[in-house]
RNA sequence: UGGGGCGUGGCCAAGCGGUAAGGCGCGGGACUUUGAAUCCCGUAUUCGAAGGUUCGAAUCCUUCCGCCCCAACCA
């Protein structure tokens, strides 16, 4: 009954994929199989939305089936046709295609409508005239059973002409409401009469002014799901309540085309990160940060300007698995994918950040050699470039210690290293300021260790990167360590703002980077030696780029100084 | 005695009556012109707990414990 595990690229643990499997085998749908990934357009997709469209997209190509990207946008009051764009920028970015199967719960009112006359004509729904405030107390509690209303029993006819007033504009807002007549009494809150369209004169960023009521999304959704003819309708375990629901409007509402099954998975919960709509719509409102897009955002359009790749976001997601376990995952699990990816296609520089000047006492004044550099390691196609060495360089101040921790391998007085693809050098003298501060250190090369080899086979414990002082070019480099904030996932309305302090961003204006960086495209994504991932961000000035820091190598600053202690 | 879900190592997660996959992390080793990467090896006598059924249970039954979701004219 279950399909061969690990087929597809990825969707490895998952239920989801047996229960398909399944309903495919027996033909359950006419051995169909059709998604749907539905978004709400009042918001920019973050890493929790990659999972469900991962999930959707995913299980409809595995089982050659189709899904379906359909703006649920039932809710004029948040809804901008702006949101709706950013979405398809975003799934395609993640590398999925619904080709032309793209729709809008709006392109349904009408449809819609006339289901709900439908409803009212067969006395499943009528209009109630009571408000908000008395409706929410008739709905009873958690404990208690609810009481029907007094306009439960109003005769179709009434109802008929209600919703067409409703309709036509002759009600004020909040006036009444369309409620399906299910059990007021039912355990389930959400079968005691659910409300199926309210009044609200808002403007839609697609059907405009045409309509004043809108339905709710427990109507719209199984609906839409049923005229797009989905046969596994996937969202989250919150959704779990309003599965009967959805099964009474499939199966109450006349003529429909599909039998869509909702089917509930486990949202993805990330350490130190925010995937609340809307904390992070506070956070760009508030300016917090620049923008949907702002590096530090766990957004997906946030997570692409920052470097990150959708091939490791997809590889994360695969990896992760669907269960329906509440869970927390590990964000480093999500940043290893990330370094594993571009570990194979960043090509290597050397950058300084924190400048340290190293004059080569017996390397001559004006002398200048190119260097010969492979790109990558791990990708011999990526080839090799000239990088130019002089008599003035510059090291990063962490990789000298006057005074050496034990176990700090790197350079130190009278100890020598390796500048790498150049020279072994021996430091010979420490230059200090008036006020003590090191200055530059003062070393000497050997002149027969040209690419770093020692002739007499010598070892150096230690490869520092380097760059020419006369050559550098300049930068700026933004640090962002640990995304986001501190909050515990789940925590809900704890004041996540005191919490923002790891949405810590350092910017190092004076970094050095070696010159075949100044012409860095906008998007290129290097590792510079020992200092993590970095991508030329898009605010870049020609002759200065300007980095963002993708990801860390795998906990270097930590190991550094931990073995330093 | 409201309803609906879920509990497998630090974090995810397979398993569905036959004697605990995998990934991350972690520990150890090899290699190394990035203290990275790469490559080996190790990492749950135990599956929330207690009973029971069985030759045999994480998988079946019972009870208990814990956690999550639901009372928007939001989605």
């Amino acid at each position: 009954m279950s399909l061969p595990t690990s087929s597809a690229p990825g969707l490895r643990q998952n239920f989801v994929r047996d229960l398909v499997a399944a309903d495919k085998a027996s033909a359950r749908h006419g051995g169909r199989v059709a998604t749907r990934f539905p978004p709400e357009p009042n918001g920019h997709l973050h890493i929790g939305h990659a999972k469900a469209i991962c999930l959707d997209f995913g299980i409809a190509d595995e089982f050659g089936g189709s899904c379906n990207l359909r703006m649920d946008d039932t809710n004029p009051v948040t809804e901008e046709e702006a949101y709706a764009q950013g979405i398809m920028e975003d799934v395609r970015w993640l590398g999925f295609s619904w080709g032309d199967r793209l729709f809008y719960a709006s392109d349904y009112f009408e449809k819609l409508y006339q289901c709900a006359e439908a409803l009212i004509e067969d006395g499943k729904a009528y209009v109630d005239s009571l408000s908000a405030d008395e409706i929410r107390e008739y709905r009873g509690t958690l404990t208690e059973p609810g009481r029907d209303s007094p306009h439960r029993q109003r005769p179709v006819g009434e109802n008929l002409d209600l919703f067409r007033r409703m309709r036509a504009g002759e009600l004020p807002d909040g006036a009444c409401v369309l409620r399906a007549r299910i059990d007021m009494a039912s355990p389930n809150i959400n079968m005691r009469d659910p409300i199926l369209y309210r009044i609200r004169r808002a403007h839609h960023h697609r059907t405009g002014d045409a309509w004043c009521i809108y339905p709710m999304y427990d109507y719209a959704h199984p609906l839409s799901d049923a005229f797009e003819r989905i046969t596994h309708s996937l969202c989250t375990l919150e959704f779990e309540d309003h599965r009967p629901l959805y099964d009474w409007l499939i199966e109450n509402v006349r003529g429909l085309p599909g039998r869509p099954q909702q089917v509930e998975f486990a949202r993805l919960n990330l350490t130190y990160t925010i995937t609340s709509k809307r904390k992070l719509l506070q956070l760009v409102n508030d300016k917090h940060v620049n923008g949907w897009d702002d590096p530090r955002m766990p957004t997906l359009s946030g997570l692409r300007r920052r470097g990150c790749t959708p091939e490791a976001i997809r590889r994360f997601m695969d990896e992760i698995g669907v269960a329906r376990r509440e869970n927390v995952v590990d964000v480093g699990l999500l940043e290893f994918f990330v370094r594993e990816d571009l570990n194979r296609r960043a090509p290597r520089a050397m950058a300084v950040l924190r400048p340290l000047k190293v004059v080569l006492e017996n390397y001559p004044d004006d002398g200048v050699e190119q260097m010969d550099v492979i790109n990558n390691p791990e990708d011999a196609s990526a080839g090799a470039r000239k990088v130019p060495f002089s008599r003035v360089l510059y090291i990063e101040r962490d990789d000298f210690q006057e005074q050496p921790a034990k176990k700090f391998f790197r350079l130190a007085p009278g100890r020598e290293v390796r500048l790498r693809n150049a020279y072994l050098i021996t430091c010979r003298d420490v230059v200090k300021d008036t006020a003590g501060e090191i200055t530059e250190l003062l070393c000497r090369y050997d002149p027969a260790t040209r690419g770093g080899d020692a002739p007499d086979g010598r070892k150096v414990k230690s490869t520092l990167h380097w760059v020419s002082a006369a050559h550098a070019t300049g930068a700026e480099i933004r640090l962002y360590d640990r995304l986001f904030s501190t909050e515990t996932p789940g925590s809900g309305d704890t004041d996540f703002l005191a919490q923002l302090n790891a949405l810590s961003l350092e910017t190092i204006r004076d970094a050095k980077l070696e010159p075949s960086l100044a012409a860095a495209a906008e998007g290129a994504r290097f590792q510079f030696e020992r200092q993590g991932y970095f991508t030329v961000d898009r605010d870049s000035r020609p002759g200065a780029p300007v980095f963002n820091r993708t990801v860390t190598l795998k906990d270097t600053w930590a190991r550094i100084q931990g073995r330093a202690e």
